[in-house]
Order: C-alpha cells, then sequence, then structure tokens
DNA sequence: TAATCCGGTGGA
DNA sequence: TCCACCGGATTA
C-alpha cells in the first residue's frame, strides 16, 4: 500500500484565471472564450467553437478542484480504491480525494443550446459549479442530471446554487440548458482543519446536502476538529481503532442491553461498511451508491462514499475547541448535531408536511436490490420520546445516514396527512463518532413537495432550497438522540 | 513529467 | 440509459 503524496499546491485553490488558450485547429473553427466573474475560487473559462458556422460548442476550460471541499482537503490518495489501484490506466484520482465541484459533469452546450455572448458573460459560470464562498451559500438546489462523461458523477448529487442561477440567467426565462448541473461545494473540512481561520469542520458531503457539523467532547471521536492531518484508516499513523469505536449499530441501539440487530452474516454496520470496501470498480468502491431510489438516480443524486467511521479517514489529535457547532454549514440549514446534552428544546417532531417518505430497507425493493447482507437490517433509535427503526449506514468518510421509516412512528404528526406511505428518509452527516452519547439535531424544511415513488430527506431539502429565495417555510426540527454503548 | 480532467464509446 | 474504461488533452 503505497501513499502516494499528492501535490498540495495542485490541490490548492487556484489563484486567478490562467492565460486563455486558444486551441485554433482549422480554419474553420475559432474559439471565443469568456472569462466567469462570477467565480469566487477561479473563473471559468468557456470556449465557444464554431465548426460550420451551425455547429457551435462551448466548452469549458478545464476544471480545476475546488480546494475547499471535503474531498480537496485530502491530500493522500488512499491508494485502496480502483481508481488508485489502477492509477496508470484509469488515470482518475482517488475517489476519496475527487473534487466535489468536479464530481458534476462539466457543462458544455450543444448547438442547439447555444446562447449568446450577452448570456455568457452574464452567467458567465453558465450554471458551471463554481465553487463557492461559504457565505453564498444558503440553499441548495437539486437538479436534474444530464448524460454522464464524468466517471465520477455518480458520486455527488447534483446541486447548484439558486442565486447562482437566477443571477445568471436573470432576463431570459428559459435558463440555458445544461448540460449537467454542478455541485456547489462547500467548505468543509472534516478531517483537518485549522483551529481558527481555517475551514471549520463543516462536513459537506454532497449527496446530503444535510450538512452536519459537530463537535464531539468525546474520548472515541476520531478528532475532526485537529490540526493533524488527514490520514487513511489503514495507513500507518492513523488513529484509527476500530476495536474501541463501536459500530453505528451499536452506538444507537437503545441500550446496550439491546440485542444487535441481526445481521446477515455481518455483525454489524461497521462490517458491513466494511465489507463494502475493497472492490473495484467505482461504484464497488462505494456500494451505496447502487442504493438508491430511482428517484435518486434520475436525479442523479447520490450519496458519497461510505464507509464506517471507523474505517473512515480522519485525521488525529485531540479536538480543541470543537464543541462549537460553530463549524456549520450555512446552508440550507439542515441539521446540526450536537453532543453531550442538547438545550432541552421541546422536542420536536421530525417532518415535514411534504411527504416524504424514503427507501426504507424494508419497504423498497428496488432500493434493497443493491444491497446484499443488510438491507432488511434495521437499527433503533430514538427520537424525541420514541423508538424509531432506522436504516443506518456509514456515509462518507465520517458521516452516518440514516433512514426513518415515519410512517411507523408517530413522531411526525404531519406525516399522518400522507398516508402509511409517509416515510422519510434522514441524511444525517455526522462527522465524527458519536461517542457514548450524542444528540443530533435535524431540522427538517416544511415545504411542500409533490409525492413522488422515493423522497428522502435532501430532496425535501433541495426542494425547500429551491424555492428558499421565494419563501421561507416552516422548518420543523427534529432531534435524534444516540445513545452509545461504549464503555 | 505527473496528475487527472474530460470526451467518446462499448457493453450491460 | 448508465457507467466503467480508455486515452487524448490540459495544467501545474
Ligand atoms: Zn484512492
Ligand atoms: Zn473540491
Amino acid at each position: 500500500m503505497k501513499s502516494d503524496a499528492v501535490h498540495h499546491g495542485h490541490v490548492a485553490g487556484h489563484p486567478h484565471p490562467h492565460h486563455p488558450h486558444h486551441p485554433h485547429g482549422d480554419e474553420e473553427e475559432y474559439v471565443i472564450e469568456v472569462e466567469s466573474d462570477l467565480s469566487p475560487t477561479g473563473p471559468d473559462i468557456i470556449r465557444e467553437v464554431d465548426h460550420d458556422h451551425h455547429n457551435v460548442k462551448v466548452k469549458l476550460k478545464r476544471r480545476r478542484r475546488c480546494g475547499i471541499c471535503g474531498p480537496c482537503q485530502i491530500k493522500q490518495n488512499c491508494g485502496r480504491c480502483h481508481y488508485c489501484l489502477r492509477r496508470d490506466v484509469l488515470k482518475q484520482t482517488c475517489v476519496y480525494r475527487k473534487c466535489v465541484y468536479l464530481r458534476s459533469k462539466p457543462r458544455s452546450m450543444s448547438p442547439k443550446e447555444n446562447v449568446s455572448m450577452s448570456a455568457l458573460n452574464l452567467q458567465s459560470g453558465l450554471g458551471v459549479a463554481t465553487p463557492t464562498d461559504l457565505s453564498m451559500r444558503t440553499s441548495l438546489t437539486p437538479s436534474a442530471s444530464g448524460s454522464s462523461s464524468n466517471d465520477f458523477q455518480g458520486l455527488s448529487s447534483m446541486y447548484h446554487h439558486p442565486d447562482l442561477d437566477s443571477r445568471a440567467f436573470t432576463g431570459s426565462s428559459p435558463s440555458i440548458p445544461l448540460h449537467h448541473d454542478p455541485v456547489i461545494p462547500s467548505r468543509m473540512n472534516p478531517y483537518m482543519g485549522s483551529a481558527h481561520t481555517g475551514p471549520y469542520p463543516i462536513n459537506m458531503f454532497p449527496s446530503s446536502s444535510l450538512a452536519a457539523n459537530s463537535s464531539l467532547p468525546n474520548p472515541f471521536q476520531m478528532g475532526s476538529c485537529s490540526n493533524s492531518p488527514f490520514r487513511y484508516p489503514w495507513m500507518p499513523g492513523s488513529f484509527a481503532r476500530p476495536s474501541v469505536v463501536s459500530s453505528p449499530t451499536d452506538l444507537l441501539r437503545p441500550s446496550p442491553s439491546w440485542p444487535p440487530p441481526p445481521t446477515h452474516g455481518l455483525s454489524s454496520t461497521h462490517q458491513r461498511m466494511a465489507s463494502d470496501f475493497g472492490a473495484e470498480s467505482f461504484q464497488k468502491d462505494m456500494p451505496f451508491m447502487k442504493r438508491r431510489s430511482q428517484q435518486d438516480l434520475l436525479q442523479n443524486r447520490q450519496r458519497l462514499p461510505s464507509c464506517s467511521r471507523s474505517l473512515a479517514p480522519m485525521c488525529g489529535g485531540a479536538s480543541s475547541g470543537c464543541e462549537t457547532p460553530a463549524c456549520f454549514n450555512s446552508d440550507a440549514l439542515v441539521m446540526r448535531e450536537k453532543y453531550g446534552c442538547f438545550p432541552g428544546q421541546g422536542s420536536r417532531s421530525l417532518g415535514c408536511d411534504s411527504s416524504g417518505h424514503m427507501t426504507s430497507g424494508t419497504m423498497n425493493s428496488s432500493y434493497n436490490r443493491g444491497r446484499a447482507s443488510s438491507q432488511y437490517e434495521c437499527d433503533v433509535i430514538g427520537i424525541d420520546d420514541f423508538q424509531v427503526n432506522a436504516f443506518i449506514r456509514a456515509s462518507g468518510y465520517n458521516g452516518l445516514d440514516i433512514e426513518i421509516d415515519i410512517a411507523k412512528a408517530p413522531i411526525v404528526p404531519l406525516a399522518a396527512k400522507y398516508k402509511s406511505k409517509s416515510t422519510l428518509a434522514g441524511t444525517l452527516s455526522v462527522m465524527q463518532d458519536l461517542g457514548d452519547q450524542g444528540t443530533v439535531e435535524l431540522q427538517v424544511p416544511g415545504h411542500k413537495v409533490t409525492l413522488e415513488d422515493h423522497i428522502n430527506v435532501d430532496e425535501i431539502l433541495a426542494k425547500y432550497a429551491n424555492s428558499l429565495k421565494e419563501n421561507f417555510n416552516i422548518v420543523e426540527q427534529s432531534r435524534i438522540e444516540f445513545i452509545g454503548t461504549n464503555a
């Protein structure tokens, strides 16, 4: 296992645009480049290539990693993923390091989708996923995906900033058809973080759009708030101590005395996740990628690389001053997590007036299909005063995805309105180990959502974000208490 | 030169 | 239609 170090410089954000490159080819073709001025981290350059005076293409200058998203913080290749193992032939970056922003397919336009230069200038970003400054990130909007030409496309959920959109297409109603909607990475630092000025430990795994930050004053944490460099658990120097950390399953069991859920061969979520690793293809590296609803697929909304927390890359070191949720994604404010004590806000219900319903493993066969051993496994977590079945799995390097079957629990008054089909998939991105006890606060925007076959919180939130500009809807909160079993 | 982005494509 | 591959192209 080699741990190729990679250029740090390359990873870092690129200060300014490079000189426009004009690849003059045939005399039939000319290139127009437009520089964006909206992209905070490096304007993209658009090339407009006119072949026959009819076929007009707009190409982008090769994009560069944003430098601010989680994966961008990782400076080392894992050395284990498919792309690492076959680096020479595949010529792709490590799956763990793939920039969120680059996961979306680069925009490009077909001749018919041509737009005027003014439009281009207006938007310059053309819907491109421009790494956006944190301050700009107030909401996320889901978008449909185009065909993929990106090996990593499946990795991310597609969000773009509504503000950018509106700004971009001001004037011309029909937005410029985007080949692909981008991901706006947010500052994040799941694994390393500068104590102060540096990026906060903001977890912003695209898929969830449910940013959660955590502060964990607990001894079991993987220490995401340190300045220590990120390390893969399997690499020397890693702090990973799987044996010490309870598996999510264990952590989330209501009580240590409760028997663990059936595991179908694998004894814990941890192991389930662990077992998911080491495969070859990308999706095999990220098996959960298959585990999404059709709608997810349609919307190209997928989860990030998954792994158990104990397997998750992490940084060592003790946390310092991490107990503040400061590290909070200012985004659509989806959720946050806290540990230790929870300000006894009245307990809230998890819900939205939408019908979120999800793909609980037991309810949706298609959902389960991609999952071999654990789809029928269910954990129990407490939400407010209720105990609810939930499907828990790792998400992201230090995250958990928790799907809650609302229909089965009277925790959502509103859910009743949607009959028994109402289920809600909550995707919590928990950055670190939950430790003995923790509380996750979930804020679900109460937004009207069209009932689909599969809806999860992400989508709800996304839709919520989509209309965030127009109206703020009620946000309901929920908190989920995690009860750990760590000794 | 190394890294890896990105377009094109064949197979499932 | 989706996605893993391939390999040319672009950047630093
Ligand atoms: Zn890798
Ligand atoms: Zn990035």
